[in-house]
DNA sequence: CCATCTTCATAGCGAAAAGCGATATAATAT
DNA sequence: ATATTATATCGCTTTTCGCTATGAAGATGG
């Protein structure tokens, strides 16, 4: 014998307020209303739930019984109101993001940690891989943005990519390397210097394998490979080794750890780091609410590293 | 914003079963029902509940976390059915029932055992009082049921009262006593000892007196009063004092205290006792039921008691 | 890649319920 | 007794619920 929740519910608002009237206007509605909510559940359970010929009506205890479980009802259904309200604001939920995981490290990083102190409850689940990965992750829907470094002509017909960085890179070693006191910078100079290169099927490496090419050096030699942004940053900072960065992840990462770029013209490949969502589905509120988030952050840092530029110009 | 709590239910159940056409036929409703229900439900709160496009119907983040609060709200309303079936039956619920000290200690309470274990789930809350507190109690619904003596004469004309034994008292002592060696009692025989006496105003403090008077003893010593049934049957087990006790609490009682009553005949009241209840007012099935059982106990106890009494007469 | 199967969504309709205001009735207060 | 307050009932409209029938859209298997 299933009974209506919402009875219950309305149950538990009057024992609480100790009256028909006064429990009506809690719930805002009539009077009447709420009379006959209460006689249709006590001919359903065939047993009264007040005191009969009582006027300041009160319950009897299997009316107050049952009152208990309705305030049990009332504050989850409350919890739930709460929820799709959290919801809706992008305040609530999960986010799943992929990228390549340079980017992901050295930028992305740094700005969820930024959203997450504004949207406390949306949990982010941060995952790396490449245009094939990400673009099927997106697809059976285990992604909800990827981040990565893509030309226009790349984009799949049903997503949307929206930019945030130009995809400059640059040549970066430790701060005080020889080579950063050098006015013009030769070939014949960083061919002595070893090479750290990211992973073999990154984007990244063929980054470096074109940027090298570009100044005339077909061969380098990998003194390290294979390792997260982290263990590059560590052994760039320790060794007189060269390598290959977007110019925002060198630049985020001065603040920690002391790197240089080398004002080396190489040239960088015609793409934009940026944000790949499907294009029908535009997802829950907390990832509108990132996209917008991390456009505005970029946008920001963009700034900062066009005025740097200008400035390094004008020294240099 | 208030939502139905019987949409959350029916998702919890849709989300559990794995898909629609399972859910309903798990709520025993037809599929474009809870269709409607949860298309209605994702309109107000304005959010797809479920991943758009998927056959083997996939709940979003939001959906599935509505959908645990939902299993709440149904495991409340679960339990709440559950509560009122036990209810119906008798089976749980409260149960206040009021009665003289004497009859409720000696006779009801170990009836109450008895009942407890068949009626696990009822409470049973007991008071002492008599005439004028029990019919207040009834009154101001302080009180299910009232247990006391009582003639026919006094039963307030709003209430119903059921006799369970006849009120005979007899005049009790000690097992070994003195005066139950006597063949024929007489008032000279009595007089030397002393009597205990229940608390001044009971009933049963009067039919002492009247006993007493009916025999044709108008003064009487008292060196005991105002104990509850366990001190009287301590002080009369242990001296050569003498009371006046129901019938039926002195045959109980010699189960666990060694008693006898002397073969006097004394004026008893034409009282018996049995249960006052309001009329209109017929009460939970808790209360039928412990009426009933008690009704059924007490015929039994009587029987015993007519069955020792004729089997003392043909001895004595 | 097409046929087919399963699963879900929609339409249409009758029944039940929820909502309201007006009003009757009953219990307490004065 | 009368006034007051609280609850129940009535008549009515709107919304929701339930069903059957049917359409549309993945998933499946050759």
């Amino acid at each position: 014998m299933k009974m209506d929740s919402e009875h219950l519910e309305i149950l538990s608002v009057i024992v609480e307020k100790g009256g028909l009237t006064e429990g009506a206007e809690a719930l805002g509605k009539s009077q009447p209303s709420v009379s006959r909510s209460m006689a249709l559940l006590e001919d359903r359970i065939g047993m009264p739930l007040f005191e009969p010929g009582r006027r300041p009506l009160r319950p009897t205890e299997l009316g107050a019984t049952l009152a208990r479980l309705g305030a049990r009802i009332r504050a989850a259904n409350q919890e739930a109101s709460l929820l799709v309200r959290r919801f809706r604001q992008g305040l609530a939920g999960r986010l799943r993001v992929g990228g390549s995981p340079i980017f992901m490290d050295g930028v992305v990083a740094t700005m969820i940690a930024e959203f997450q102190s504004r949207h406390a409850d949306v949990q982010i689940d941060q995952s790396y891989g490449y245009l094939d990965t990400l673009e099927a992750g997106l697809r059976n829907g285990g992604l909800d943005v990827a981040i990565l470094p893509l030309h226009s002509s790349q984009v799949p017909p049903d997503m949307d990519f929206a930019p945030l960085l130009s995809g400059n890179n640059v040549i970066a070693c430790r701060a005080g390397h020889p080579l950063t006191r050098a006015r013009g910078i030769t070939l014949a100079d960083i061919a002595p210097f070893a090479w750290i290169a990211p992973p073999a099927n990154s984007p990244l490496y063929r980054d470096l394998q074109r940027a090298l090419k570009s100044i005339g050096q077909e061969d380098f030699r990998v003194n390290f490979s294979g390792g997260t942004l982290a263990s590059i940053q560590s052994v760039l900072a320790g060794s007189d080794a060269l390598t290959v960065l977007p110019y925002s992840v060198v630049f985020l990462s001065r603040r920690t750890v002391p790197l240089e770029t080398l004002p080396l013209k190489i040239d960088h490949p015609d793409r934009q780091l940026g944000v790949l969502t499907m294009a029908e589905r535009q997802g829950p509120p907390a990832v509108r609410q990132f996209n917008a988030f991390l456009q505005a952050e970029c946008e920001r840092l963009q700034a900062r590293m066009d005025h740097e530029q200008q400035v390094t110009r004008r020294r240099g």
